[in-house]
RNA sequence: UGGGGCGUCGUCAAGCGGUAAGACCCGGGUCUUUGGAAUCCGUAUUCGUAGGUUCGAAUCCUACCGCCCCAG
């Protein structure tokens, strides 16, 4: 059997990912990422789960390129009244490419990761896909991914669900079997962001206004806020007041009511091509992770840009995140969500 | 001190004689590998105080207390 790689994080995913690889008669050499400050915990689990499963282990040292590509980028995206998606662009530029430089450094054939997300055969090509249990599906995160990667990577729980996998680890006695979900934006401080945005920029106060522009109140930052969001405004109404859409250039918050937030015209940039699967389904979006895809009634691509016309409007769609296509389960496309008005 | 206005949940606030809306905040639950996001549930037996009128008052009357504005 093949030399693999396997990321192991110490949670209950990649530790049981590990151990179906080990069952399966793989060599397997584990790796882990360290990111940099908060990330102490987290080695040692997986040092741990490692030595339970019987498997080398290494960890790579990221966390200069986390910071530079991930942590900061986001933070300065905040400030500019963008929501970004620090996981997607993680997943994409940091976490995948480095675990696999490194596989292939120790000869290792392939990576093998505890994402809930499927590798599907269409025609002669092959696609990312949602896993098989839809509502874990995690292939959101990967769709930024260089299609020119999917061949060398291997994800052993595609097919399972969350249950399995937490009732399998608990069966083997697993110490990862404990493990809580990790949830949130990881490098977020308990504090949050706030104190970390300092170091990089300053928050930006400005006016909270409705969309006559008659002003409302005041922020203390736009970082705090996102479309859709209505706690934090801090405005008491006769109705429950939302974020309609951020101002970058004044750093104004534009807030309305909840039946504003719908909108059947999205727009994404930095198109990522993942080509067209030999099923015939039509084309859904999701514009959020957690989220049902939506059908799209039309689609129109003009040079890196894609414009969408939805067949249900959505609601609280936010610059910055990011778009993700599917045709049935698979995977054709990406797109970061912006609004053409706002440049 | 004269004249006017106002006192309802921690905050903003509806109510205008028929038995306390709503929002914010806060607390708790759900969701979540992006969003200090969303969502759900809970939160004043009581309306500045004391009397009075009424079958019935936060709503009307009287007094007192407090705050605000205009005069001076």
């Amino acid at each position: 059997m093949a030399r693999l790689a396997v990321a192991l994080s110490g949670g209950v995913d990649s530790t049981l990912a590990a151990w179906l690889l080990k069952e399966a008669g793989h060599e397997l050499l584990g790796l882990t990422l360290d990111l940099g400050s908060h990330s102490q915990p987290g080695l040692a689990a997986a040092a741990k789960a490692a030595q339970e499963l019987g498997i080398a282990h290494h960890v790579v040292d990221v966390h200069k390129a986390f910071h530079n590509q991930i942590v900061r980028p986001s933070l300065l995206a905040y400030n500019q009244g963008l929501t970004p998606n620090p996981c997607a662009c993680c997943n994409a530029s940091v976490k995948i490419p480095f675990l696999l430089n490194e596989a292939r450094a120790h000869g290792c054939t392939g990576l093998a990761t505890g994402h809930y997300a499927r590798l599907l055969n269409s025609g002669s090509q092959l696609f990312l896909a949602e896993a098989l249990d839809a509502s874990k599906s995690q292939a959101y995160f990967l769709a930024r991914l260089n299609p020119h990667l999917l061949p060398f990577l291997h994800f052993p729980l595609g097919d399972k669900t969350k249950q399995e996998v937490r009732a399998m680890a608990l069966s083997l006695g697993l110490s990862a079997a404990a493990s809580k979900d990790s949830q949130d934006c990881c490098f977020v401080p308990p504090e949050g962001f706030g104190a970390l945005l300092q170091r990089y920029d300053k928050p930006r106060p400005g006016a909270i206004e409705n969309s006559q522009g008659k002003v409302l109140g005041s922020h203390e930052g736009l970082h705090n806020f996102t479309v859709g969001q209505r706690r934090g405004l801090g405005l008491s109404a006769p109705r429950p007041l939302y974020v309609l859409r951020l101002r970058a250039e004044r750093a104004t918050v534009v807030v309305g009511h909840e039946e504003e937030l719908w909108q059947s015209l999205v727009y994404g940039r930095q198109y990522l091509d993942y080509g067209q699967p030999m099923n015939n389904e039509p084309v859904s979006v999701r514009l959020r992770y957690a989220r049902q895809g939506i059908m799209c009634k039309s689609i129109t691509h003009k040079g890196g840009t894609v414009a969408l016309e939805l067949q249900t409007p959505s609601k609280g769609v936010a610059p910055g995140q990011l778009m993700v296509f599917n045709q049935g389960s698979m995977v054709t496309g990406s797109a970061f969500i912006y609004r053409p008005d706002d440049e």
